[in-house]
DNA sequence: TTGAAAGCGCTAACAA
DNA sequence: TTGTTAGCGCTTTCAA
């Protein structure tokens, strides 16, 4: 059998209510009384349960994170900035993949709030209907981590993509570019649709060039993709002169399938790209890109979260952290 | 208020047992009563409260994960193959970065276990003495993924590093290299110097190639450390031909410093890496590696966790699973 | 500054 | 097949 509370507060000739004062800090303890505590602790190795501590108090100081694909490193670099900060407020993670499955994730969900944790952080592009739902009736506060929710329900921290990639976009028209295209993922998702590529329309409509609906590709967020998605672009009558993607791995596919082609990066063909993960620096050339503070948006939203659990002052809801750009050799500076 | 089994048994006019019972899927329930129940459940929006099942059953169906570094590839991909498994067999995993130190490790052990968790997995190399300690007295099951305990105390699902590393030195000699490097993290771990430092000059032993300490370079497991690795080889004056690095990101840094450098690869230098992540798939040319199924060594050590968990029979607590070769564009094949 | 005692929401004998 | 009841280990009033 495990040692108690009970076991400690026998032994040192106290109550249980001291001992549980002398485990939580509770300065109404005599010094005296704290260290006998204390030694008895020592002495037993004796370990809170942490179980019957969340369910006396109601909080369990732990928080679920649900993330696509944590071997993707964009949400994975999230999560370090998420793991670091709580850490440093005392809480846990629980950490769920959704495989951007629905189904998936309102299942998660479900487990995690059946859990009890305090708070919930969500990473992943579509909020559907029903998430939403739930969110709206989850008893642990949420947080969005670079995600947006357009209707601004949920507290959320990311960028500004639509300006990211109007900027972006813009960069590529000055530098005399005129068959810029635009891969992302799918245009069902709201950051990708409202935001993306709005900003994408806004910047050529600035700079007067026109669309071109072939020129834009639907794809997913891995190596492969990337490469399938040049392979489509390649086989245009004009072929693009500058390329935009939404995520890194995807970025690197459509850049390494343009130079086995023999395309010259970033003569012929400019890459830009949009996450700054540390991916972005083992490709050659190296790949220009949007910067997203990914680290801190991770620890941002947890900070956010903590203050939502803990019913502090909040004055802003949807934080917005600021973007730049890193021109590496994937572009013509 | 939440709504507890209480209030479905008041609800159902049955008892808190037979509601449990329903909850729990229990076969003992008529099948009549078991609908009352459900449809209660149902109208009533209740979900079981994980923490008060966690007091009364001491089962919390979750299991701590000890990972060194999410953000790094290799570490991430085992981390989804112990995801899956887990989440197959009903476990939510509470994920813990240890950073690599040793005090942190200790303390995140501590706060697993007081947390409850009915097993551990743990990644990373070293494993303290007093690490080793707080393994043996816990409660809870352990089982090492992707990593080896020599003494053989702990359950552990690898591969042959020793193995691993002699065939790919040997694939040098046998390609007419002299000057082998090896590039791995500390050699104080005991996974670099007892195995893959040890397969290396075995298989240089074999080939009849001298032994050069010049050509040892402890490093770290990211992109950086590999560029500053290759510096130092390059300025050898016999630099060497060939480099085996234990680690992809690593390897990417050697691979990328030297290109930059001018050096041909493979012609003039062959690089081999070790871990096969799909970082391997995104440097041009693409990485010549040592096969290890990450995926699988987590599915593995999360499968071999529950059956310690639920003390079933475990015939092999050491589990070596196979490896192979991948040979790409910096090698000669 | 300390202690007594009533839960927190559930499981698991045990009895019926 | 169902119900009763005693915990699980802790927090948190409340009273002293």
């Amino acid at each position: 059998m495990n040692v108690t509370i009970y076991d400690v507060a026998r032994e040192a000739n106290v109550s249980m209510a001291t001992v549980s004062r002398v485990v939580n800090g509770n300065p109404n303890v005599k010094p005296v009384t704290r260290k006998k505590v204390l030694d008895v602790i020592n002495q037993l190795g004796y370990r809170p349960n942490a179980v019957a501590r969340g369910l006396a108090s109601k909080r369990t100081t732990t928080v679920g994170v649900i993330i696509p694909d944590i071997s993707n490193v964009f949400y994975a670099e999230l999560a370090r900035g998420i793991e670091d900060i709580a850490t440093m407020y005392k809480y846990n993670i629980i950490l769920s993949s959704s495989d951007e499955n629905e189904d998936k994730e309102l299942q998660v969900l479900n487990t995690l709030l059946g859990k009890q944790v305090d708070g919930i952080i969500y990473m992943g592009e579509k909020i559907t209907d029903q998430l939403q739902e739930e969110f709206d009736r989850s008893p642990a506060p949420v947080v969005l981590a670079g995600a947006v929710d357009l209707e601004n329900k949920l507290a959320s921290v990311n960028i500004d993509y639509l300006e990211a990639t109007k900027s972006a976009v813009k960069r590529f028209a000055d530098n005399g570019r005129k068959r810029i295209a635009f891969v992302s993922g799918s245009l069902e998702e709201p950051v990708n649709r409202e935001l993306k590529l709005e900003g994408y329309k806004q910047a050529l409509k600035e700079a007067g060039l026109s669309f071109d609906e072939s020129l834009i590709v639907e794809s997913d967020y891995n190596y492969d993709a990337g490469v399938k998605a040049w392979q489509e672009l390649s086989k245009l009558a004009q072929k693009p002169d500058a390329v935009i993607a939404s995520e890194d791995e995807l970025a690197i596919g459509i850049l390494n399938a343009a130079l086995d082609e023999g395309v010259n990066v970033p003569e012929e063909l400019e890459v830009m790209t949009s996450n700054n993960t540390k991916l972005t620096l083992m490709s050659r050339p190296q790949l220009s890109t949007i910067v997203q503070p990914l680290y801190d948006i991770g620890a941002v939203a947890m900070r956010l979260l903590t203050k939502l659990m803990t019913n502090e002052e909040v004055d802003e809801r949807t934080v917005i952290l600021p973007h730049s750009e890193k021109l590496r050799g994937s572009t013509k500076q």
